[in-house]
DNA sequence: CTCAATTGCGCAATTA
DNA sequence: GTAATTGCGCAATTGA
């Protein structure tokens, strides 16, 4: 009931009709007059203006003057209660929708924080292992290279061993040797 | 009263100052029409309403129009041009600041959407280097052996020095290999 | 204090 | 016919 006094008023105002109004009631919206508005702490209630309202109207323009009869109950436009239900509905309707946008916007904002921080530990594991990949390189060398000399030193006796090894290491790569990482945020 | 012009029509209706208005100055969107909602595909219409103005009952009479007789020039609260003016301003920065924030929400979504691809490189190197990484691992391992085993075959002649190296590399990929390590960034 | 930007809200036209 | 969306205008706030 007191709900269409708001923007109805405003814009019917627009016009230059008056209206009523009210204060606020229940967590609404406080809505004003046009003369006062009432901003935040709105006390008060309402102050009724009535204006002259000239049959003729005139004003801008075009007059009718009152149609009186004419208002279906049903579609009765706008006053019917039935138009007035439905608009509820309908404001409900978009209330909630609108909270299930803001929210889902909030809700990616926030998977991007998070991917934002996945990915950074995900690059830092990548330098790790990048890391250590180098430094295991680099001790495969120095080794190979220490072979090699041992290798020629010592005689033609040890052939090394690092032939047929493929098979085997591939079996072991399939497995995946032990990377296994866990990590929590 | 009258409210069934509703917005738009009091909007440009409003006091008969007709307006195709706004014309929007700063690169702005592209919308068409003439009478705000238009909807799409908008043909015609508007000039119909003039004359329903269901007055309704409710209120009573229903008149309206025709301002009483108050209206500043200033402030004249609604039918001042300075309203109107103002009121027209805010619409264009109400329009212009959602804009906005319809971009800024799909470019956020948009962000996701690279991060995740992001992330699942990233994760892909992960994995390419851990393999690697045990590649490396098991290849030291079995070279270790085979050098123990040739070590003792050939005789206990030259150690090699190699020895020392190879429990090092041991070591080294130990934790190298398998380590997971915590400790987010 | 003015003014652009935001924000909550209701209306109406669409869409599903 | 209903609920959900979407564009739009109004008004109250807020931040410069």
């Amino acid at each position: 009931m007191s709900k269409r006094l708001q923007q109805e008023i405003t814009t019917e105002q627009n016009r230059g009709t008056v209206s009523v109004i009210q204060g606020q009631a229940s967590g609404a919206p406080p809505t004003t007059t046009a003369t006062a508005s009432g901003p935040p702490g709105g006390s008060l209630q309402l102050v009724a203006q009535l204006v002259p309202v000239t049959p003729a109207g005139g004003g801008g323009g075009g007059g009718k003057a009152t149609p009186p009869s004419k208002m279906k109950k049903t579609s009765g436009d706008k006053d019917s209660d039935e138009y007035r239900q439905r608009r509820e509905r309908n404001n409900l309707a978009v209330k909630k929708s609108r909270m299930r946008s803001k929210q889902k916007a909030q809700d990616t904002q926030q998977r991007v924080n998070e991917l934002k921080e996945e990915n950074e530990r995900l690059e830092a594991k990548i330098k790790l292992l990048s890391k250590e990949l180098s430094v295991l390189k680099d001790l495969f060398l120095e080794h190979a290279h220490n072979l090699a000399d041992n290798v020629q030193a010592p005689g033609a006796e040890g052939a090394s061993p690092a032939h047929n090894n493929n098979n085997n290491i591939n079996n072991n790569i399939n497995n995946g040797g032990c990377n296994n990482n866990n990590n929590g945020q």
